[in-house]
DNA sequence: CCGCCCGGCTTGACACTGTCAAGTGAGGGG
DNA sequence: CCCCTCACTTGACAGTGTCAAGCCGGGCGG
């Protein structure tokens, strides 16, 4: 039942896929699925609510990669590098669908609680591999907070500059892309390593 | 002359700061500007080109703040401190602008090549800063790169996600948000000092 | 068995958009 | 004086999101 609904995501992803979130049009939508163009309205309340869903679906699917990156063994340093390739990785994979999924103007995820419980879920993941890592004696919840933040910034903005930014193209290849990811996070990993003991007071 | 020009832009600017880059209508501008629907199109080619244009005069104002930094007087690190900073508040400062600098399939910024010189002197700004601050002997200019690369992202990060994401939401007031800001360049600046000597090889 | 309701879909309409095409009108140089 | 150019207007067309009805078949109560 309710085939039509997901024949709608479906053909409302592959529409912004390959023509960006501005040309999204319901009517082409329709069109695809071969129905009328008020039959997708028997299904979302409107156009947000269709982006909205596709948001709060790249929300959870981000959670289940991160939680991934999460449940792999090793340290903890490691896994915290693995979180953040997978961030990377799900930006490039599912570049439409990240870019939507930071932009509330286009879709405002606050009305859509789903999509916010699933934002919330994978900064979760990440609040606990930071605090796995850098959890210490010396280390107040504050601190944690601001490193925290930092990581996320991070790696958001390499996957930001990397899809959007001209990052994309001063690195032409994927394999280029690839190398520069990694080389990117071995050196953040290693210069945020040296936070998880209190900071040498050098003279 | 071609005071309706200014005016477009002022208008459009206006509009996409309390509405969206996506509900900028070039007919409500007209109306903005006491003129026919097609005023517009005697000083720019079509939507596209006024989102250009407001695009490359970011980039060249960003690239101003940039350079201000530059300038200042102090240690490298100092001013690459500031350079982050003056990133970060040009963001908060103009965040219409901002947001749609950063999104070619919006504007494509190679089809206009002064916001896409704009953009490159930007860059320029904070590889000369990296380069003063984190080279040396041992430095080679592919490590210099990556750090560049490294620091770009962070602080283009936090700017986005302070503005889209839910680290505005979760730092409630400006004041909160200035001390979030400081404090998150403050523990990157000290982790990334950590990459200027050898990484020290610990055992 | 009939009749009714109701949910999924269709058709129609409205206001709005970007953009092409043609017209208008004032001001200035030949 | 004429005409031309340039900034602008008017008109039209295709396309959009969305509100308001209409249709239609299948399940349910009687």
């Amino acid at each position: 039942m309710s085939d039509l609904r997901e024949q709608v995501l479906t053909a409302s992803l592959a529409l912004i896929e390959e023509r960006g979130v501005a040309a999204l049009s319901l009517r082409e939508v329709a069109r695809r699925a071969g129905v009328s163009h008020q039959a997708p309205y028997h299904h979302f309340a409107g156009k947000e609510a269709i982006v909205a869903e596709l948001v709060a679906r790249g929300f959870t699917r981000l959670s289940e990669m991160l939680e991934a990156a999460e449940r792999a063994r090793g340290e903890p340093a490691r896994r915290l590098r693995l979180a953040a390739r997978a961030y990377v990785d799900f930006a490039l994979g599912n570049p439409a669908v990240f870019r939507v999924m930071f932009r509330p103007e286009l879709a405002d995820l606050s009305a859509c609680p789903a999509a916010a419980a699933a934002g919330t879920r994978a900064y979760s993941v990440l609040v606990r591999l930071v605090e796995e890592r850098f959890a210490g004696p010396r280390a107040r919840p504050e601190r944690l907070g601001v490193i925290t933040t930092m990581h996320w910034s991070m790696v958001h903005g390499l996957a930001t500059l990397l899809l959007d930014g001209s990052l994309g193209k001063r690195a032409g290849s994927a394999m280029a892309a690839d190398a520069l990811i990694e080389r990117t996070l071995d050196t953040f990993s290693i210069a945020a390593g040296s936070l998880v003991t209190p900071t040498p007071r050098a003279s």
